[in-house]
DNA sequence: TCTAAGGTACGATAAAAAACGTACGTTTAG
DNA sequence: CTAAACGTACGTTTTTTATCGTACCTTAGA
């Protein structure tokens, strides 16, 4: 009986831009697409307004966004929850590129540029810790 | 003068299902189309032999794989590095999901299911020690 | 009142990713 | 020798993402 993986598996990552606009809207609140818009055009490159509409329309099709219609300019807000989706994300990216191992991860960590020298500091106690924890 | 970014900003990560052959390829050394395409079939669902066969094409085209044509059967292996490609896609995960911030992907490995207890304990002295660095 | 600015709806297109199926060459067990 | 098993080549199709453009409302201000 082969089944799937019964623990949290994670509902499908949200695609890039999906995600650019989930970001957006958790960190400010409902908003209006003009609203996203600016902030995602100043971001990345101009993008055409229609464009973050259409975007965000689709989105609330399927259902990751909602929106309060009752005036004109459309309000929508992200239905998932941020901690929650940004979680799923990681656990499929760990299990993607590091077999689901967070010490793994951790070793990455070491050789990546992203990381400062005190974050580089305590990673290596960290995973020497981890040695002896095993 | 807005230029892209001078650090090592990350060639293009390589998409979902090249990402999966590129794991298979690393850790089993150079394969044939039909051992990567059976450890594919039994990681994922039924997939066909040429939908894999026709992946690895590709991929060679772009020049993620190159072969060794001498035999009938072709030996398939990566051109990239796996380290040098899994920091690329980390460094870029990091700054889509937690604002290039590690210390938030550390906060949100707490939350994780797929984080163990031992690691888990270490994760909590590792913030406790960047709180105090900070 | 009429218009310009600013909204939404929606069909369309383009490009990338994911999967197939058919045609055809090679190898090997009988 | 010959058919089934196994391989490769490649054109195609299907989805999903990413972007636009045009048509058409709504509202504030000259």
């Amino acid at each position: 009986m082969k089944q799937k993986n019964q623990s949290t598996v994670a509902d499908p990552v949200p695609a890039k831009s999906e995600m650019d606009v989930l970001q957006i809207l958790w960190q400010h609140g409902p908003s209006t697409v003009r609203f996203v818009h600016d902030i995602l055009t100043e971001k990345k490159g101009n993008i055409q307004y229609t464009s973050t509409l259409k975007l965000m329309q689709t989105m609330t099709e399927k259902g990751l966004l909602m929106r309060d219609e009752t005036n004109m300019k459309h309000i929508y807000s992200a239905v998932l929850e941020e901690k929650k989706t940004k979680g799923n994300a990681l656990s499929k990216f760990l299990d993607n590129m590091y077999e689901g191992s967070v010490k793994s991860l951790m070793t990455a960590l070491l050789g990546n540029e992203k990381t400062s020298p005190e974050e580089l500091k305590v990673l290596e106690e960290m995973l020497h810790k981890l040695d002896k924890t095993k």
